[in-house]
DNA sequence: CTCCTGTCCTGCCGGC
DNA sequence: TGCCGGCAGGACAGGA
């Protein structure tokens, strides 16, 4: 479930942990994630020095010092966790991989589903590579608005809401978020992506930026430091408007004399559940 | 090009 | 109580 917003709340997590330190020791558990652990993946770690971390995406880049960064993609189920030097850490299941720092910190990676991946590339040139060279805007960026959307909406005959999860129209937004987004812009997941105008496309721009702003500052808020007592990163309660809440209602004042039985209706496209509200949410 | 379907993986939940 | 089927989903491959 890690989308943009996890993914960033992640990485802010480890910065105070990672950033300018240096590398002891890597252990790896398990290799066989959906991308192959290098077999160098370890030597080429330990002495180095974490320059910066980045996110791109849902993808995570931590930059070292000697011109190799890691791509870290937390598919579905990964997750996070820093173990302070003086703390205990019970092993779980599926810890694939633990980076111990040199001041004794250690971060572990678990994902039990293993769709994510950690995996190396060099540091010069890597946005030029699979996958970040077709990737769409930053939505939080600057260059993302309504008429750079419309424009990469042209030609798509999907419905919006199935290009949204497409990456190479806009980055970060996962099945969660494009269904809140989608609600909060009063637009049908059903209408087709290209007849969406600029100035539609301006207000759902808008929604998407908030909700992944509300998301951000949720994940910030509710954990201390970005961290739970347990160390774990990135997951937070958040209240979502329609995902996953099928036969409730959504709240907006005409929905609740028109809808008895609640208003918000799931339905599959492209394979993925859609929330949304009839009522609300027009082409 | 776009579009559509199947695949990967495990945990969890509902039904019997 | 236990077993089984279905579902969750990000990204990508491959075919139309």
């Amino acid at each position: 479930m890690p989308e943009l917003p996890e993914v960033e709340t992640v990485r802010r997590g480890l910065e105070p942990a990672m950033l300018g330190k240096e590398i002891a020791h890597v252990f790896v558990a398990r290799r066989d994630l959906r991308v192959p652990i290098p077999e160098h993946f370890e030597e080429t770690l330990c002495g180095a020095q974490v320059q910066s971390l980045q996110r791109r995406g849902k993808y995570m880049l931590i930059h070292l010092s000697n011109a190799h960064s890691i791509i870290w993609h937390l598919g579905m189920s990964g997750r996070v966790a820093i173990i302070a030097p003086d703390q205990s850490h019970n092993d779980k299941k599926h810890d694939h991989v633990t980076i111990h720092m040199q001041d004794g910190t250690r971060i572990i990676y678990n994902d039990a589903r293993r769709f994510g991946f950690m995996t190396l590339t060099d540091t010069d040139g890597w946005t030029e590579q699979k996958p970040f060279n077709t990737m769409g805007p930053e939505p939080l960026g600057n260059d993302f608005n309504g008429v750079i959307l419309a424009q990469r909406l042209k030609g798509r005959k999907t419905p919006i809401k199935v290009a949204l999860l497409d990456q190479k129209v806009v980055v970060g937004v996962g099945n969660i978020y494009a269904c809140e987004a989608l609600y909060r812009a009063s637009i049908s997941p059903f209408a087709q992506a290209d007849s969406i105008t600029n100035e539609r496309a301006e207000t759902l721009v808008t929604a998407i930026r908030q909700i992944l702003n509300e998301a951000i500052a949720s994940g910030g808020s509710s954990l201390k430091d970005h961290r739970q007592t347990d160390g774990s990163l990135g997951y937070f309660q958040h209240k979502f408007a329609v995902y996953d809440r099928e036969g409730q209602c959504c709240g907006v004042s005409e929905c609740a004399t028109l809808a008895v039985d609640g208003c918000i209706q799931r339905v599959v496209q492209a394979g993925r559940s859609t929330f949304y509200c009839p009522n609300k949410q027009k082409e």
